[in-house]
DNA sequence: TCAAAAGTGTTTCGGTTACACCCATGA
DNA sequence: TCATGGGTGTAACCGAAACACTTTTGA
């Protein structure tokens, strides 16, 4: 923390979300139509400066989740990502972008922000294969944030925030298997979900769907940390990660 | 990502690091004095604002720990932690800071720079246990640092960057003990360290050391992500970690 | 030949997988 | 009564923990 006599050159601080969540059992992520330059008329992450001294970040990225999605606080999960500042980035000039990941249940469609003249739900698919091009580095956050919630999913109870208030196991399944790629066993799924004690807790009721034996509804338990944990399947083989690791 | 009328009001942009290393087997941070205000003569991580316009944030944590420590890039592990930006975490204004968890091989003493009267490593427990009182959000950014050290001792190859080039298997056995704060079986920690293939690589020779059979040498293997894992043992039960989890 | 540190073998045990099987509902 | 999805039982398997044991050095 220095204190010399020049001053040090400002920074502008944007705040850039990316917001999973499930639709029709596929990971989707909200992106926005840029009406401005640069990168007018290009898909970017959903985001915007700070709107007056003093807000805080954290509140700057609610306002902006608010804004988009309709989403009050509350039922949503929203955690700090990384931050991206690289000098290149942006062409308006040093700004350094304080990424964030939010997960949302299933929402209406979404609404256009100020910033954004029309904003959507994107197969994360589409993104990672390169198809959808995205302005500044934020196909780079998007993937960080992918991965991000892919390895949370293991460890905390950060699926849950993916579904309704009330949900069934096999809602939870879909959860995983549509963020981590993979297929797992029903059955199995069952038991170890059932077994991370304070993970999910019954509501008395059932829910009668078409066809088939009804499903208990659970709620999100009181613990974050998931022990013992959920592991994702290795792909195939975890071989050949070698000297990289994404800092 | 906003481009209204009104400028977005700029903020200071700095870089602390929180430089871990191990001494004696035991873990400790680098803590300066700071020479000036605000906190003058209180303890504080080193750390300090982007020097020009256009200096990458990564630069900077290199530079400072340069200037810090003489430990010139290649054989530190430097990586982005948080930001932390909160509007009242410094006296001066709106101040936001990247902050980076640094990891280092046993160091002569550290020498003082540019910000600092003086620098030392303190032992972590000293300040976790709230002993040593630092300057600004400090404390916070130092637990958060510890804490991703020892999340990444688990599943990533971390542990080496705290070893010189040669070590022991012993060596490397204090370095997770140290971190953990835990005591691990010898003989297991040495099939385990073998067999995430990738992780250490024998060197040809031995290092003879005082009473006991001589000790094979190693050098950190290509791979980073460890596969098995190494798991930390559970502090005693992995119960009551309800509702907080560090976000 | 003894102490000390390095390295090996082996048993036990808990968690995961794979899959057969039973349960409850709507049509 | 049958198809459909929900939920349970269980044997095989595998990695981790625990610990007895052997090896190689210096004193």
């Amino acid at each position: 923390m220095s204190d010399d006599t020049w001053s040090p050159p400002p920074v502008l601080l944007t705040v850039d979300l990316v917001i999973l969540t499930l639709r029709e059992s596929r990971l989707h992520v909200l992106l926005v139509e840029r009406a401005e330059d640069p990168f007018r008329g290009m898909l970017a992450l959903p985001g915007g400066f700070l709107n007056h001294d003093g807000e805080e970040i954290l509140d700057a990225a609610h306002r902006e989740l608010r804004e988009e999605t309709a989403l009050t606080a509350g039922r949503v999960h929203l955690e700090q990502l990384a931050v991206y500042g690289d000098s290149g980035r942006d062409p308006r000039g040093r700004v350094v972008s304080v990424a964030h990941l939010a997960i949302a249940p299933e929402l209406p469609d979404p609404i256009a922000g100020t910033d954004a003249t029309d904003a959507a739900w994107v197969p994360v698919e589409a993104v990672l294969s390169g198809e959808v091009e995205l302005a500044f580095d934020h196909h780079r956050i998007t993937m960080d944030g992918i991965e991000r919630a892919r390895a949370k999913l293991e460890f905390s109870s950060l699926a849950t925030a993916f579904c309704r208030e009330e949900f069934t196991i096999a809602e939870l399944q879909q959860v995983y298997e549509a963020v981590w790629g993979t297929e797992l066993d029903t059955r199995n799924f069952y038991r170890k979900v059932q077994a991370a004690k304070g993970f999910i807790v019954p509501i008395g009721t059932d829910r009668r769907s078409t066809g088939g034996r009804p499903a208990r509804l659970y709620r999100a338990g009181p613990k974050t940390v998931l022990f013992p944990p959920l592991i994702r399947p290795t792909p195939s083989a975890p071989e050949e990660n070698t000297r990289k690791e994404e800092e």
